[in-house]
This record gives C-alpha cells, sequence and structure tokens, in this order.
DNA sequence: TAATGGCTTGGAACCGGTTCCAGACGTAAC
DNA sequence: GTTACGTCTGGAACCGGTTCCAAGCCATTA
C-alpha cells in the first residue's frame, strides 16, 4: 500500500499542511521543518497521488483532445504539434478519437459538462450551433482547430482562399480544363473540402470558365479511390489538363493513374494537391501548404491562454496557407 | 457552480448512498425512489464527477499509452489499433509521447508509481533491466508492444526471424549481394532494427556468402537519408543487386534512389521493406507485413485481461510475420 | 511589561464521490 | 404477540490531497 500525506506527516512528526506546503514549494516553511519532511518523503518513497490533487485543487492538468479517427496523415500531423506544444507544459493529453457523428455528439455532450479535463481542444470537428452553445457555456475552455464556428476560439484555416489560390495558378499557368477531385462534399463531419471546392468554382466563375459538373470527381479519401476517379476523368472524351486534388493524398492516386495510363506530369496533365503532408516534398508535388503542425501548436497556445484568462472570449486566428509549386505543374501543352 | 451528489439527495429527499446506487444501477433501490432520483437528476442537470468516482474506487478508467514521438507511420499504425481496441471498453486512453531516452525514463519513473492510469502501454520502447523490475512491482499492470522484456508483457515481433526471412527469399531468388540499409543499429531507442540486421547476417552466413560491411548502410530513418544511402550503395564499385531496407519509409527511398539513377526496379535492383504500411501496397513494394494495427489491438487485449487478473503473470503473444511478395523483387539479371 | 506583528505550524474542513453499517419497516412464521 | 428475516434506506466514514483559520513562538516597539 503506497504512502499517503499522512504516514509522511506522523514519520515526519509534522502535520499534514506542513507536508503539502513542501510539496507545493510554499515559502512559509522552515528550512529545517522542510528537511525533515523530504527525509521522511524519500524514507517512505512517497508519491503525491494526482487523482486526490486533482479533486481537491479543480485542475486535472489535463488537456482532453476530440479528433477523428487517425486514418489520415494529415489528423495525425495536427495531433504532433498538439502533444509537441503541450510537451513543455505541466499538462498530459487525453485522446479521443471520433468514428462516427453519433460518437461526435456525444464525446461534445460528454466533455462539456465532466470536468475531466481542463481544458479541450477539437480538431477537424466543426460543433452544430447547439452543441457549440453548450461547449461555450461550459466550465472547460474549448479551442477548435480546422474548424469554426462564431461564438469558440478557432485556429483556422481558409479554404475558401486555398482553392481559390490554386484554381487562379493553374489559370494563370494557361489552364481552362482544371477538374476537381475530392471528398464527398456532402459530408457530415467536415466541410472543408467543401469550401475549397468552392474557391475553385468562385475562381473558376471570376475567370469567366464555365463550370462543368462532368469535372468533378467525388469519392472516399483514399489513394486507390483517387486513382480510379482520376483515370474516370481522363478517359472523358474531353479531358481535363489539370487536376485539383482536394488533399495531398488523392493527389498521389492522380499521379497513379497518370503514370498507369502513360500520362505524362507535367507536361500533359498538370496536378495540385492539399496539405502539404510529408510525401508532398518527395515526390515533388505541388500543393498548398497549410502548416499543419503549426495548426496544432497555435491551438494548444490558444487553449492555455483561455485557461489564463477567466472569461475567454472567443478568438480566431489564421494559420496562412501557401503555394508550393513543385514539379507536377506547367502550363498546357498548346 | 454544477450540481454534485448531495443536492440531488436534497432535492429528491433520499439519503447520497441512494443517489449513488441508483448511478451504479444498484438493484436494492425500490422502482418508486430510483423514479424520484432519476428525475432529480435530470432537473438539476447532475453528472457525477469522475475525478471524484476515481478518488474513491481506485480506479481511473484511463490507460497510458507511451510510445516514441509520432514520426514514424509505424507507431502511428499500431496506435490506431490500441485506439480502436479501447473504442469499446470504458477505458480512455492518455497518450505520452517520448522524445529522449531521458524522457522515457522520467515516463516510467513517474508511471510505475502514480496510479494516474489503472494499466500501461508501452509500444516500442524497451526498458531496461531495472526500470522493468520496477514497472513489474508496480500496482498498475504493464504491456509491451513491439518489445520484449522477461519480466512483462509482451506482445512482440520475432524481428530475428523476420530478417532472415528476407534475407533468405533474396538469396532463393539468386541474389548474392544483398545490402542492408536501416536505422543506425546502436541506438538507446529500440533494438529491432539489430535484430532485423541479425537475422540478416544469420541467413547469409547459413547460406555461405561472406558478408560485406560495405553493404552495410546506415542513417536516421527518413526517406530522404535513406535516398541518399541507396545512392551511395548503387555507386560502389560493385554494387548491391539486392537492398534489404530496415522499413518501409527507407525502402520507398531506395526507390527514389533507384528511379533518379535509372536503374530498373526489379529488373537490375531489388528492394524489399519492413514494417506493411499502407504506402507499401501502393507503391507495389514487396516487403515484411508485421500487422501493426493487430500489434496494437492485441497488447490492449493483453492489458485488459491483466486488469481482470488480480496477479498478472508474463504472458508473451507473438504477432505472426508474413512475406508479402510484390513487385520490387526479382531474380537478379544473369 | 504589554502590545504588535511576522513567521511557522497543526489540523479541521473540504473536494464529490462510494461503501458499509445500522436501523426502519413490513411480512411471514411460531 | 413476538421473533425472524428480507427489503430498502440514511448517513458517517473514507479515498488522499489542499486550504485556511487559529494559535504558538519570538523579536521588536511603546
Amino acid at each position: 500500500m503506497p504512502a499517503t500525506i499522512r504516514d509522511v506527516a506522523k514519520y515526519a512528526n509534522v502535520g499534514v499542511g506542513t507536508v503539502s506546503r513542501v510539496l507545493n514549494n510554499n515559502p512559509s516553511v522552515s528550512d529545517e521543518t522542510r528537511l525533515k519532511v523530504l527525509a521522511a518523503i524519500k524514507d517512505l518513497d512517497y508519491h503525491p497521488n494526482p487523482i486526490a490533487r486533482q479533486l481537491s485543487t479543480g485542475r486535472t492538468l489535463t488537456i482532453g483532445v476530440i479528433l477523428p479517427y487517425l486514418t489520415m496523415p494529415s489528423y495525425v500531423e495536427r495531433l504532433r504539434g498538439v502533444q509537441r506544444a503541450l510537451a513543455g507544459t505541466e499538462y498530459d493529453l487525453i485522446l479521443f478519437s471520433v468514428e462516427s457523428p453519433a460518437q461526435r455528439d456525444a464525446f461534445f455532450e460528454d466533455i462539456s459538462r465532466s470536468p475531466r479535463a481542463d481544458g479541450i481542444l477539437i480538431i477537424s470537428l466543426p460543433p452544430e450551433d447547439q452543441q457549440a452553445r453548450r461547449l461555450a457555456n461550459s466550465q472547460v475552455p474549448v479551442v477548435l482547430v480546422d474548424a469554426y464556428h462564431p461564438e469558440l476560439c478557432s485556429v483556422l484555416i481558409d479554404d475558401i482562399q486555398g482553392g481559390r489560390m490554386i484554381t487562379e495558378y493553374l489559370i494563370q499557368l494557361g489552364h481552362q480544363k482544371i477538374a476537381f477531385l475530392g471528398d464527398y462534399l456532402e459530408t457530415p463531419f467536415h466541410p472543408s473540402m467543401r469550401y475549397r471546392f468552392q474557391g475553385y468554382q468562385e475562381a473558376l466563375q471570376e475567370a469567366g470558365i464555365t463550370y462543368s459538373p462532368e469535372y468533378l470527381a467525388e469519392g472516399t479519401n483514399e489513394r486507390s479511390t483517387a486513382r480510379r476517379l482520376a483515370k474516370q476523368l481522363l478517359s472523358l472524351e474531353n479531358p481535363p489538363t489539370a487536376i485539383f486534388a482536394g488533399c495531398d493524398t488523392q493527389a498521389i492516386g492522380v499521379l497513379d493513374a497518370a503514370r498507369e495510363m502513360g500520362i505524362r506530369v507535367p507536361e500533359a496533365l498538370s496536378v495540385i494537391g492539399y496539405d502539404g503532408i510529408r510525401d508532398a516534398e518527395y515526390l515533388n508535388l505541388t500543393t498548398v501548404e497549410q502548416h499543419l503542425f503549426d495548426s496544432g501548436v497555435e491551438g494548444v497556445q490558444l487553449l492555455l491562454e483561455a485557461l489564463d484568462q477567466t472569461i475567454p472570449e472567443p478568438r480566431k486566428k489564421y494559420i496562412p496557407i501557401e503555394l508550393v509549386v513543385r514539379g507536377t505543374t506547367a502550363p498546357p501543352l498548346a
């Protein structure tokens, strides 16, 4: 049976308050007493029980992170940022991974009422209005990363602008036949794909290019699915000269398709991704870098600030995105 | 201020014990009383404080997972398995990510004495003898995944056999000049690379092939490093006809090097990886599949069993490995 | 000498649950 | 009518910390 603070107090012939003061570096303990207590702690191999401390202080020294199931490299990358930012602090990280909308809702419910964590970081899971309100009114501060709600702090990425940026760049290169290959746009989870698509459409419209529905390919976020969809796009009677892939993983699938079909990239087909995962660099893929790691770091920072304040106001922080031109884009063949 | 169990008791005109019994589905509560209590709980929007419950029951309903920094896809894949296996249980997952040997030691120290979690899962971080003893003697059950110590439960992978398997297969194809490209063998962290290398050496020896030190390339676990090292190997006066890469990421770097040097795979160079990460399938990479996801699942299962028993005995469970022959290996050119 | 105030200290009360013991009540058996 | 027993209930004690109040002690000051 591990020693308790009372055992230590008895052993050192002091009161429990004194032991507690020594543990918490309270200066109003005489050196003599402090040494006696420290010796007792050592003799008894005493280690304070964090649960008991949590109960009496009301702090859990834990940050809850809720994120979609760890399949996509981009989630992992954001999580790494969170992890790193938390490493220097006194907080531990408790991970809630969401595999379905129902589970997400359940977590949002639970979290907002049970003080399991001092703060909550929600990654890539935008809450609905009612949930957001609950979260905002709950005791624990909440920060969204890669998600937005007016009532909550968020670290966000302007996906509409990203979509425009890519499309404008392709148009500027001279492309007119630009396809969009992404996740299903109507997903209960995350609207970022919709935003990217919206940016794509806006840029087309501004350039006076008519949007053609046959240039839209939707599918699951997998390399193999993207490959299949890309083959369909490239087999059209009037195939696109550029494909805007909704994420880098899908762009890699597009590259697979092009290779298998003997279509040269970038000469005969420009391919552009979105995210800036590590593989993009190796594959020399043109992409929009959205600083995934940094978004995790910033999220933690916002949360730590919110933890300091008594009344956290809903702050927004944009992570800049940037177009990284590499080897998979070029002007179309004349 | 959230309602407490005493508020509920007062509101429902019952004792706190009764409320607690209702919360825990204790059958010895009359239906009438139960309904009264449930109504009070609803009226006050009461939710039990998990910390307080933890303190009085002694259970945290939390599993701690310690793993190296989330850079390698293989760690993430194991973590996903853990995550999934825990999803159906009442346990939450608290994540400790280790970035240095010193930090690893600190975690091992802390964990073995503070009851922060009901059980600990250690991934890919073999403890030293003294640490293992501490862990074994601590109150919390510990399971190692992808690591071994005689005194602890472990889910392990026979890396020596994996190394042999690969090498024997290459020899059987007719290769004699087989290089090994892996992490630094002398690492304070994880010996799996050493074991794979050992299997490689044993297989060579048994086939009567002299091991040549110039066919050993060590470097950090990064695709770009592997590419550089592979170029060096392939620029040797007498270059290898096959490269055994210590992990799939490194194998991908080898493929990069071959492509850049215009060396055809598998005709002029066989490349084989190790791990079975997802990309291996897409890249059509021959590899040793070690069922990373499953190892996480099995680890959790072992831990849950250990949590049930009062005296957990150190059990071992091997995850089978299997050679997956794909398109990057072939007999050498005559 | 008494009053004042600073420095230490002991320990009760508290955080919010669970558990267990004692007792109230009702019914059946003698 | 009393005993016995089962069912249900209240609440004190407990888990192991922190916090705060009261008080002891000593030196300084009036």
